[in-house]
DNA sequence: CCTTTACCATACCAAGCAGTATGGTGTCAC
DNA sequence: GTGACACCATACTGCTTGGTATGGTAAAGG
């Protein structure tokens, strides 16, 4: 029986987000997405080419979330060093904390080392929160409150860092990440010339 | 014909390591290791049950030949301060400006990421080279020309960024490691608080 | 000398899964 | 009302590749 569906793509790729960001990109196949989003295969072929187009829509989907979640963050942030912080903070609490966006980001690092589609598209989204952070360090820097020389640098070494630390997760099971929120975000700020 | 060999497990290791390590490991199937290795895919199996069992072999000779290089490194170097500098080089050297020993890592981190006895043996890897790397820095410590309050806080930090530093060579095709060595290796000894 | 090991050449299997085919129905837009 | 779109159920294909089978020979060890 037929179940049409407004705006169908969406919900597809919400759908193998969920699947992807709780199973591993790796273990989950296409007819588990069709089962999952309630249509048949193919209804997913007919809206996605090929399995590369659906984790590439999934990654849209994160990168998308991430820029709105920041976006509601700092919102009524005015204070250049706050928004700094606050950036920082959702970013552990988002990106690292969040085991699905982990999970998720994790395998897409996995499936980047392959695929220069997925490669390409990580990169996009990692040039656009580096240029995004280092707009910030540098509105921190004017006020004079954080001694930066290049805002640049501090901002791929916290990035490195970050991406290091998600790592880690993976081969530490007993690292209990929320636990060590407070001190992963104090080695970051550090990194940044922003400690307290 | 036959063509017995001496030692060949360790033969077909190194073999399938070089082709790991030249290509990625999920781009490299028995056959082409056995081709490689100048014998058949049985004889290949005689050796290993599985390929996954070939992997982990490999990655015993990675950290085999890293252990040995590291002693080899340190082996006339007597000044704590000297032998934790002169590690952290050979690191960079050896483990993100090599490329082989660089894509392999990065190839069996994506196997971590769904392998339970891959992501042991890295785990035991890890633990060895960060146990490792504490005892150096507490040995410079006590020459009171490394100001550090906590050893092992300090290495976790500077192994993260690490492993994200190589994390950022899939995506930035245009990073040049090499050129960057010394630039990375200051901004590594800085989270050591060890710097110039 | 006999048994076991260590290989060989070659074919084969299985299994999983991405992707396709096909004939259909329901919905939507014009 | 008609054509295109958006789905359906179900079967099917292909293909890659890990792993196995088989009957063999050469080398090594006792």
């Amino acid at each position: 029986m037929t179940t049409l569906v407004k705006d169908m793509s969406s919900k597809l790729a919400r759908s193998a987000f969920d699947l992807f960001a709780r199973h591993g990109i790796n273990n989950v196949n296409m007819d588990m997405i069709a089962a999952h989003s309630n249509c048949t295969k193919g209804s997913l072929y007919w809206h996605y080419d090929t399995k590369k187009t659906v984790i590439l829509a999934a990654c849209d989907l994160y990168y998308r979330n991430w820029e709105e979640q920041m976006r509601h963050e700092l919102a009524n942030v005015k204070d250049p060093v706050k928004r700094l912080k606050k950036a920082v903070h959702f970013s552990i609490r988002h990106c690292m904390v969040d085991s699905k966006n982990r999970v998720f980001t994790l395998g897409i690092m996995g499936l980047a080392l392959y695929d220069e589609d997925i490669k390409k598209s990580w990169a996009g989204f990692y040039d656009m929160v580096r240029e995004f952070l280092i707009v910030l360090v540098n509105e921190a820097k004017k006020t004079g409150r954080v001694k930066v020389e290049d805002a640049r640098r501090v901002v791929d070494l916290m990035l490195v860092a970050f991406e290091g630390i998600k790592l880690r997760t993976i081969i530490e099971p007993d690292f209990d990440i929320s636990a060590e929120e407070k001190a992963i975000y104090n080695g970051l700020m550090e990194v940044l010339k922003c400690s307290e």
